[in-house]
DNA sequence: GTCTATAGGACGATAGAC
DNA sequence: GTCTATCGTCCTATAGAC
């Protein structure tokens, strides 16, 4: 970065939100100042200020934006079809997503507390809305007697976590590559809710 | 707290870790001074140099006395016998466990990052020593015919995934009692690891 | 064992020059 | 659009009185 000043602002945007979503996965929102952030871009902190009006909604617009792409992404993906079908393609969808974004999935679990109440609610819908795109599958399986669930709600839930548990332990050039990962967890999930 | 000075050393330790630890589930590591944790337990904030060297050993006692009671609880409970009967038993028991202490466990997943190497190690080694005991489970009953397991070890995370996934949603006083709540996970494992 | 006081520095955010 | 400089506040950790 030899250059010191000069006018960048499409391309200072979403450096600033790369550095941010990066640095706030790695040491934590509150752990991070807007001074490593602004370091990290390469800008002064002052300079910040020009593209977010404070550090939460910095992390507020991390947050919405990652949820937004989700929503979209398994609208896009979804292969409708039979109940078993779709929740295969769900499957395969939660963890090759959630794979591609570790640092976005991580803030989102774990930096909510550090939203207003106003922000906080906003991202915990667009959760639910993601949970019941699931539960919908489960229950028309359910109803299909395909499945045999005896609380679709708490399968949901269940499911969800064990797929995300796979940010927690994967790793790139590890045993497994991501499509034999998919298989495993699809043939755990297809026997757990099984009729 | 009207009283102001006095000699108090048994009880001033376990009220400073039980405020840390309150704070930092709710709050976070970093968002939290020593200020703020001296209030709660209602002493100044350099008081509390005398019962840990440093912020960051305090968290680690937290969390290693937290990895302690787990696996000396389970070593406790495990019942023993049958790979099945024990899978039950640990579903059952990891749920409840972690049900009575949802601090502790928010805890030990989100703040490892704020440890050193070593200290961060020691803990790392801790949890793997807990996900070993699970899948010694898995490992015998797929050894003796009774689960069908394509990667034990996978299996092992997922389920354990699946399982502390419970603490985020369960609300003391909500639809479900505990014990229904491990009726319907053990009904999940049970059929996800069929042979 | 706890207090008061403080050293020495980092923080979020803003003002004004360029 | 970015910089420099700064305000007012808070931080961890320590020193020394009681």
């Amino acid at each position: 970065m030899a250059r010191k000043t000069g006018s960048h602002s499409e391309i200072t945007g979403p450096r600033i939100r790369d550095a941010a979503l990066k640095l706030f996965a790695r040491h934590g929102f509150a752990a991070v100042s807007m001074r490593q952030i602004a370091a990290e871009v390469g800008v002064q902190a002052g300079a910040l200020y020009l593209y977010t009006p404070d550090k939460e909604t910095l992390l507020f617009d991390l947050l919405k934006a990652h949820m937004d792409d989700l929503l979209a992404a398994w609208d896009a993906d979804d292969p409708g079809g039979a109940p078993v079908a779709r929740l295969e393609g769900f499957v395969r969808f939660h963890i090759r997503f959630n794979l591609e974004r570790p640092d976005a999935v991580f803030l989102s679990y774990m930096e909510l507390r550090n939203l207003g109440a106003a922000n906080f609610a906003a991202i915990e819908a667009l959760r639910k809305t993601y949970e019941t795109r699931l539960e919908t599958i489960l229950r028309d399986g359910q109803g299909a007697g395909v499945f045999a669930l005896p609380d679709t709600k708490i399968a949901t839930l269940a499911i969800i976590a064990m797929l995300t548990g796979v940010n927690t332990w994967y790793r790139e050039g590890g045993r497994l590559s991501r499509a034999a990962v998919g298989d495993l967890y699809w043939d755990m999930v297809r026997k757990s809710v099984a009729a």
